[in-house]
Order: structure tokens, then C-alpha cells, then sequence
RNA sequence: GGAGGGGUGCCCGAGCGGCUAAAGGGGACGGGCUGUAAACCCGUUGGCUCACGCCUACGUUGGUUCGAAUCCAACCCCCUCCA
């Protein structure tokens, strides 16, 4: 394959990070002769980040460390109008309060995997409602308009679809590409910000601006997009049993963020651990060769690398732990959630699926006892086999506390007090 | 504003007076096989109750009927065409 010149480029094609770029040879050319500003917008419309979003982040990491000034755009005021890309009908409308909340909680995961400061190449944070709020309608209009034509719009995948599969798509929705593309002009003046990376679906969004920069102020600007990230059996990443994988330890704990990397498909350790981690790529082509059972070792070499990236090497160790002794050698981990049940209510004895509902291990009743009835709960290791079995203190094992057990993965502590 | 079509369970979608907690699919969960993988096979999939059973559910509100997701009326929302 082609050499690069920039250690950039050629880390982003090596690891798996490339999905499309206006003009990747210029881009290795001006990346190479020194520090490149970039940025990334994230809109605010839930709490935390999740998984999904990681290849961005990691994106930005790298960029960093090979040596550029990253920028991470917060979207307070886009999220105000809502991005129709990739969505099959409107989201409802957020109000300005939750936005800043979400804010709030996004901003906490960015610390973690980039360095903020002053210096030339220390990522900073900005927050496009600064400039959106005070547009002036007219003006903004006469200024930037003429520089889109309906025709194109409508050519766009985010409103193609929508139109198609006659689902509504609001003038509202219909502005975002456009304040999308003002964001990237807005950021080129103030941070001579050059480039605008994000996911595959942002394509279009992306090109807007990049011409938008060059009609408006003539300038050369970049844009570059990572491939949008399914697993091997086309399931996207991000979702699975108990929701989304969020970056906040508030959301999802540290032990469910590893399992959930431990559970990675056989297919993907390689791709993960380039995208998902700093490993060296001599080592992860090392130990992707491992087959059968050995490929188990790798993955948890992922989860706690990754769980590490996200949440420190101490909650990523402990969570290994958790998992070491709950699924190796059937014991009991620190980090299996703890729930406190009234040892006078043991005594007189609690129904079994009563106790896998406060467990948090089923939703409700029936879903409890259909668990039961399936044969998937356990009460110390020992299947259930009665819904209605009365558990009370003598089930407590030689630690004082009471395993339960919803398949083979969900597991949970009960503690009298 | 006018004409037509439509709003069903987590999602898609069938039903069009009783046999309907509502076909089928997807998803999800559980079991089997394995390796905490994938694929495959099987089961479960509104809530409450130990249980008889009760409650909630087919856009909303009323009505017809012994009986309505199904018929009627008004209203709300969406789509298409016309203005």
C-alpha cells in the first residue's frame, strides 16, 4: 500500500479508522509538515456517550497523539434543532434544560481519553450555541443561503430517505446540515480549524462545510469520516441486553462496561483492539492469532484494556477480577451489584421471585418467574425450581449473603442487614 | 380549505362483531450445544396474585349491541393528491 508521509494518516489507515476523505494525500502532506487543528461535534441528546460513539473519541485520541490539536465540539445549540441523519423519523423536541444537562454529563467522558490545555497541540472544548444562539435570522439567510441550493439538499441521504419512505422531515430538521456546515466556517476563523472528522452518516454534513469554507472565505479545509461500526454478525455496536453501553460509570458500572468488551465476537478481537485500544499494532497482530479457547484470553486482554481507557486501570483490574472468580472459579466478585434485603424479612422468608424482582434481575413478577420456569435462575449455583420456593437465612452461603443468578451472565448479591 | 388513506403490543405488521392478551416476523430474555463467542435448535415474551381470578391494552371521547380492536359519531394526529 501507499506510504504516508504523516504518522496520522498512516495510523488511521494501519488501524482501521479510515472511512472516507475529501483528499487524503493533501490531508498526509499538510498533516506531515506540523500540528493540524481537527475537530468532532457531539450532539447532546442523551445523558452520556455510549459505545457507538468510541471510534470518534479514539479518533480524536489519536489524532492527538500523533502529534495534533483536537477539538470536541459540544452541540448546545444543534441539538436545539436535531439531526435527521440516519433517523427514520423526528426525534421529539429537547428542552433547553435537559440539553445542558446532557451537556453536563457528556463533557465528563472527554477528559479521560484527550489532554485539555493551552498548549499547541491540547485539545479543547467549545460549544456551538455560543454562535448559534445570536444568529440573526435575516442576516444569516442573506449571508449563507445562496450558498446552498434545495436541489442538492434534497439530494442528501439524510433527506432522500426520509422523503422516500414518506416519513415527515420538518423544516426544522431540514436547517441542521446547514448549521452544521456554519460550525465548521465558524470554527476555521476563530481556531483555524482545517479538518472535520466523524462518523460515516456525517458525510454529507461534513462536505457542507468543507464547501461552505471554500465558497465563502476560499480556503482549503479537510474532512474525513470513520466507517460506521457493526460487529461481524451486523449488530450495531452499542446496544445489547440491558440498553445502551454508556461511557458514564453512572450509567453503566465499570464491571458491566469490561463484560460487555469481554463478550466482543471472536471475528472482532483484532478490529477492536486496533480501534479500541493504544496496543501497539506488533502485539495485536501477536495475539490475533489466537484460536479456539485462547482467543477467550485475548478478549479479556480488550476488556481491560478498553475498560481502562474509560474508567482507569484500577476499575478495569477489579472488574477482571469480578469476572475471574464469578465465571472461573464460581465465587463471588466485589463488583457484582449488592442488594440489601431486611434480615427480618429473611427470616420469615422471602418467595423466590420476589427476590429476583428486588435483585433487579427481572422487571416483574412474571418476568421472574418465567426465568424461574425456564430453569434460568439460580440460587447459589443451584438452579430454582419452584417460583414460589420460600428463600430465607438458611440460604445464606459460608460468605453470610445470598448468590443469585439469571443465566449465566447477570448475576447479583443478596445481603441481609 | 377539499378529497382519499391510515393510527394495533418494544418495533414492523395481520385481524375488521364473540373462538382476541390479539396471527406472523424482528428484537429481547432463558435453555441446549460451546469457549462468558458466532451459527444452529428449543422455549418464553402485558401487569398483579400461592391460586380461582382480577386489572390494563388495539389514537381520544362518547354511542350502538347480550358482546367491539372490529360497527357509528365527534375530536386529535400522520400520509397522499388537489387548492
Amino acid at each position: 500500500m501507499t506510504n504516508y508521509r504523516s504518522e496520522f494518516v498512516r495510523a488511521i489507515v494501519e488501524r482501521g479508522f479510515l472511512h472516507q476523505c475529501t483528499d487524503l494525500e493533501a490531508l498526509d502532506e499538510r498533516a506531515a509538515q506540523g500540528p493540524i487543528t481537527a475537530y468532532i461535534g457531539f450532539d447532546c441528546t442523551a445523558p452520556s456517550l455510549h459505545v457507538g460513539s468510541m471510534v470518534p473519541i479514539m479518533l480524536l485520541r489519536l489524532f492527538q497523539q500523533t502529534g495534533h490539536k483536537p477539538v470536541v465540539l459540544m452541540g448546545g445549540g444543534t441539538t436545539k434543532v436535531g439531526d435527521p441523519s440516519g433517523k427514520d423519523e423526528s426525534r421529539r423536541m429537547l428542552t433547553e434544560e435537559k440539553i445542558s444537562e446532557n451537556m453536563a454529563g457528556i463533557k465528563q467522558v472527554f477528559s479521560k481519553f484527550l489532554t485539555f490545555g493551552d498548549g499547541p497541540t491540547d485539545a479543547i472544548m467549545v460549544n456551538n450555541d455560543d454562535w448559534l444562539k445570536n444568529i440573526q435570522y435575516v442576516d444569516f439567510l442573506r449571508e449563507y443561503g445562496p450558498h446552498f441550493t434545495i436541489n442538492r439538499m434534497m439530494a442528501f441521504d439524510s433527506v432522500k430517505l426520509r422523503l422516500e419512505r414518506e416519513q415527515p422531515l420538518t423544516f426544522l430538521e431540514f436547517n441542521y446540515m446547514i448549521l452544521q456546515a456554519y460550525d465548521f466556517l465558524e470554527l476555521n476563523r476563530r481556531n483555524d480549524c482545517t479538518m472535520q472528522m466523524g462518523g460515516s452518516d456525517q458525510w454529507g454534513n461534513i462536505i457542507n462545510g468543507v464547501e461552505l469554507i471554500r465558497r465563502v472565505d476560499s480556503k482549503p479545509a479537510f474532512g474525513l469520516t470513520v466507517p460506521l461500526m457493526t460487529t461481524t454478525s451486523g449488530a450495531k455496536m452499542g446496544k445489547t441486553a440491558d440498553g445502551a453501553i454508556w461511557l458514564n460509570e453512572d450509567m453503566l458500572s465499570p464491571y458491566d462496561y469490561w463484560q460487555y468488551w469481554r463478550n466482543t465476537e471472536d471475528a472482532d478481537v483484532g478490529k477492536f483492539l486496533r480501534l479500541f485500544t493504544d496496543m501497539p499494532l506488533e502485539e495485536i497482530a501477536k495475539l490475533e492469532k489466537a484460536e479456539g479457547t485462547e482467543i477467550n484470553e485475548v478478549k479479556k486482554i480488550l476488556a481491560t484494556a478498553a475498560t481502562t481507557l474509560c474508567h482507569g486501570n484500577q476499575a478495569a483490574l477489579a472488574a477482571e477480577e469480578t469476572a475471574r472468580k464469578t465465571f472461573e472459579e464460581g465465587k463471588l466478585g466485589a463488583d457484582l451489584p449488592t442488594f440489601e434485603v431486611l434480615r427480618e424479612g429473611l427470616e420469615a422468608g422471602i418467595t423466590a421471585f420476589q427476590l429476583f424482582r428486588k435483585a433487579e434481575l427481572a422487571s416483574s413478577g412474571g418476568e421472574a418467574k418465567r426465568l424461574i420456569k425456564g430453569g434460568g435462575a439460580k440460587l447459589n449455583d443451584v438452579a430454582i425450581k419452584s417460583e414460589t420456593q420460600e428463600i430465607t437465612l438458611q440460604n445464606l452461603n459460608a460468605d453470610g449473603v445470598i448468590k443469585l443468578s439469571a443465566g449465566k451472565k447477570r448475576h447479583a448479591i443478596i445481603k441481609p442487614v
